[in-house]
DNA sequence: TGACAACTATTGTCTAGGCAACTAAGATAT
DNA sequence: ATATCTTAGTTGCCTAGACAATAGTTGTCA
């Protein structure tokens, strides 16, 4: 039948699973190593990588509102609200209260987070290229493509 | 000079940079959707995703200390002290000293914890097969061998 | 032997996210 | 207009991991 690389055939089975080894360690890992990678990168500005992936949501994005944050990033609101009073303690955003929409929050960055972002982005793009030395465009757009894959089975 | 997919030129640069859409958010995405799809599916067992990981750890592998487990999972001692109380609370894992080093403690799997393990395993094949439907083994072994490669970076 | 270094596990403290309850504000329906 | 429902953000409580300090144990070496 020659069914062992068909694109549909179960991959995994309860016989020869390796949990210790296999994909879910590596994911674990790598997003561990990145994460570590980016926060002592990051040290130096007091600024931890989960604050900057909120920091870059806030730059790139329309969405200056907290709750659009909160599902951009999948966070908890609560969560979120303390992220914001840490950011607002160092002075890096602003809260402003939305005029039309009272309940609504807009967060706008400070000159002072508007500065320190482009090293915030140096900091990132440091670490990437290091993890990635070696790979080749293509290779990345095809570890992408499996990723996105994976979250369209969900 | 055509340099723009040479293996060996850095891959990001600070200008054209996109942090929402990159590899870190679908690593983490990923990440975080096979732990949280994991949880759910031990949750009737009464078991998390990271007890799964422990016990897994302790059940496949010869590795029966406590801290033999922290490095295998990159896990803080403290935690782990923590974790295998949850674990011995449960039933499932039981400390036992090591009459050879005192210092050391022994982790055995109860009888309870051994029979609770065939479904352990079968929640993860579960999710696995789950995000990886389509998914060849080929492409599979690739993805796995683009990780470690850049594990093998850090 | 005794001083000292290294290792194992535990505990206390701190930080941070998840969940639930709550308040305030807007939207909708009657 | 008022009652009801939904949404946004905040707060309190709980859980869990990180870090630091500690106690007990072993190995080393003068």
């Amino acid at each position: 039948m020659e069914t062992s690389s068909l694109a549909t055939s179960a991959i995994y089975d309860s016989k020869t699973f390796e949990p210790r080894v296999g994909l879910g360690r590596l994911l674990s890992q790598v997003k561990m190593e990145l994460v570590e990678a980016l926060d002592r990168e990051l040290a130096p500005l007091d600024i931890t990588a989960a604050q900057y992936v909120i920091l870059a949501t806030l730059a790139e994005g329309p969405t200056g509102s907290a709750s659009g944050l909160c599902k951009g990033v999948s966070y908890d609101p609560g969560a979120m609200t303390r992220m914001i009073d840490r950011l607002e303690r160092k002075g890096l955003v602003r809260r402003v209260r939305c005029p039309a929409d009272r309940r609504r929050i807009n967060l706008e960055m400070t000159a002072e987070g508007k500065a320190v972002y482009p090293q915030l982005i140096e900091s990132a793009v440091t670490v990437f290229n290091r993890y990635l030395r070696g790979f080749s465009r293509d290779e990345i757009a095809q570890l992408e493509t499996y990723l996105k894959r994976m979250l369209a089975n969900a």
